[in-house]
DNA sequence: AACAATTTGATAATCATTATCATCATATAT
DNA sequence: ATATATGATGATAATGATTATCAAATTGTT
């Protein structure tokens, strides 16, 4: 069981990206979060600060290389988040009201009955499916009290 | 059996805002397409020409009345889509490649079992879920050939 | 240590989107 | 119908997020 550092690592330097101390940073606060960040969470999570032009050049950086994907949420911000092999597959709970985003993972045999129901519901329009990703709407705990 | 543009009109008078030859045209539009829009494509479909600002403006009016809902996609634009209440519950085909997005509805009782497949993934979480959305990825028949 | 390649941070440039405002169109009241 | 009020339009300017530039610093390699 490697650890997640070596395996981004091990990513980047076959693709002649480095791991430097900003990008292991970001990657840091990134999996101490159950949810995709933006650019100005990024900024104040990490210590010392990371000058903005550095964390927009570096997420790209790491979407490009396969380490991050990024997210469009409803409130028109962008945000990042470990690539799927790196956190694993999961769906996202969004809070309508306070716009949170947090990770939510199906049991097994629910996510086999979605990935099938995906492919049937393609199946009719020719494509050739590759992955699906379900967000559940909702009132957070928080929002609904 | 009320015609589309009748229901809006509806709506948005009541509302206190007015139905423009304009807010038409960019409705008509998007009921013409089985996906949801840019707004430089949806410049580019109407005749006459609506102006930048005129479209910015107007399904910014239209997504604050209801009317449209915003959908980012991964190429981070923005598209704008005719809302569920007007053009039914439906999900969404995305072509990775090409980044063309088509509208797809499941069968009900797929639609069923997703909707209760989203309520037990949040039970845990203590959210109240009031929707979902689901987004299945792919090649489209073009892309794939 | 010397060299090559990549990254950094400061700054400027770009792009999509939003705000402003005078003019125009539409609705309502007289 | 005409007057009046309200909202909409289109041209343009302003904003804000993101990207590009580039000299200096860092890291990896010989």
């Amino acid at each position: 069981m490697v650890g997640l550092h070596a395996k981004v690592e091990k990513s980047l330097r076959s693709q002649g990206v480095r791991y430097t101390t900003n990008r292991r940073a970001l990657i840091e606060a990134l999996n101490n979060t159950a949810g995709p960040l933006t650019v100005e969470e990024l900024y104040r999570m990490t210590e010392p600060r990371i000058p903005y032009s550095s964390i927009y050049r570096d997420v790209r950086v790491l979407t490009d290389t396969q380490v991050l994907t990024l997210h469009h949420s409803a409130d028109r911000s962008n945000r990042f988040e470990l690539a799927e092999w790196l956190s694993g597959h999961h769906h996202h709970l969004v809070c309508v009201p306070c716009m949170a985003i947090s990770d939510v993972s199906l049991p097994p045999d629910s996510e086999r009955r979605l990935a099938r129901l995906a492919e049937s519901a393609a199946a009719a329009s020719g494509y050739r499916v590759t992955g699906h990703s379900l967000e559940i709407e909702g009132l957070c705990p928080d929002c609904d009290s």
